[in-house]
DNA sequence: ACCTGAACACCGTTCAAGT
DNA sequence: ACCTGAACACCGTTCAAGT
């Protein structure tokens, strides 16, 4: 590994690979130094320190995961789907299918509150698609906002969710048919566990099936 | 300080103390030690180690949270609200308010995959007001999941809104004018800073609108 | 049953010194 | 401009020894 001289990339390249293998707490100023062969104290120089290094790693995964959906803010129709509300579900499968091949570094995203941040093309997407569907002005910054909103949230659910150790109750113990006598069925299926997925896509496609309606004369259940 | 015995709970109270003071980093055994005025050491005696402390305090911050909410898996009305859908809403709310006075403990809740379990006597809840909606069986289950998912998801990314920097570009950058000279409205809606109050009630009310609306004989754009 | 100090094997960071 | 080793001020944890 011997080397003419030490690179700010090759230090990021040699920590996103710690981190990536074993998570961020594996990445040591020492191991990560004897990673690349050098005195510890050179890092410092190209990176500053940790949590700078650790910065720069989620900077770099916000710009790959922002490259992933093709710019559309011209125009165009980049998205697989033949109504707005299918590519909209298309965008967010994508979304999905790709956060889940980078988890400990989408972590580090989310523990700096970059998630959002991440989300910003896939915010221009959606606005394409929700001015197709007719949306204007604030009604259809409304809607983006919700459906972007939504489609975070629940894929931070689901991290949560996978990382969830061991759970008491779980959930088929709380809903044993006893604690719901008036319907089984509801207590049998909510005993079971819930597929990601299905939920996914059902819960999106109830929302974007909401706002895109044409407004209502009066929102029933619209108290105040 | 002098005390005839440490106790467990006084190992609990104190670090629960520098939690909600500074967050989980100065949480630091020998600091604690210097807090209660004893060696280190004995702190292992009654907590195992640094790891399980946290996992106790997260274990007490899941408890206390689940008793926010009355327990109605029996019957009754326990909330506020004419319709089952201003139930709900009322839960929502509820559950947020509570979740924003507890910052650095519910974090750490997060953090381990806790979130979910936290939420479980909400569903309940929910279960109760989807039941009064004339929902029953899987399509119930799917409701309640569908809300809880949205309501803990919205947390989460409001959360990750909170503590992230100053972002670039920002979302006002990013909309200015010239990238969307089709629909300036829309545009100027989106630079403008969210409110998540305001957005939170638009998109709970939005998914409880479609998961209780009556089945449509054929759902718009459900492509599969 | 509970507490203690000493010791171990780690950390991140600073700094004066080298080339 | 870049790299180095030594040193500092921390960590969490173990363990034999005390009462």
């Amino acid at each position: 590994m011997a080397r003419s001289t030490l690179t700010r990339d090759e230090v990021l390249d040699a920590a996103a690979s710690l981190v990536k293998q074993h998570g961020p707490a594996a990445l040591t100023m020492r191991k990560l130094a004897a990673e690349l062969g050098t005195a510890v104290t050179s890092i410092y120089w190209h990176v500053g320190n940790r949590e700078s290094l650790l910065d720069a790693l989620v900077q770099r995964t916000v710009e790959e995961m922002g490259a992933i959906l093709p710019q559309a803010p011209t125009g165009g129709t980049p998205l697989a789907g033949r109504t707005p509300a299918d590519r909209i579900l298309s965008v967010a499968r994508t979304l999905r299918r790709e956060l889940r091949e980078r988890p400990h570094l989408i972590a580090m995203v989310h523990e700096r509150g970059l998630t959002e941040r991440m989300f910003l093309p896939a915010q221009q997407a959606l606005v394409h698609e929700v001015h197709a569907a007719g949306l204007r002005g604030a009604r259809a910054a409304d809607a983006v906002r919700a459906i972007q909103f939504q489609i975070v949230g629940f894929l931070l659910v689901e991290r949560n969710r996978e990382r969830a150790p061991a759970q008491s109750p779980a959930e088929s113990e709380l809903w044993d048919p006893a604690a719901a006598p008036h319907d089984p069925a509801l207590a049998r299926a909510l005993a079971r566990p819930a597929d990601p997925e299905r939920l996914f896509l059902l819960s999106v496609r109830a929302l974007v099936t909401a706002l895109l309606a044409p407004p209502a004369s009066a929102a029933p259940g619209a108290g105040r």
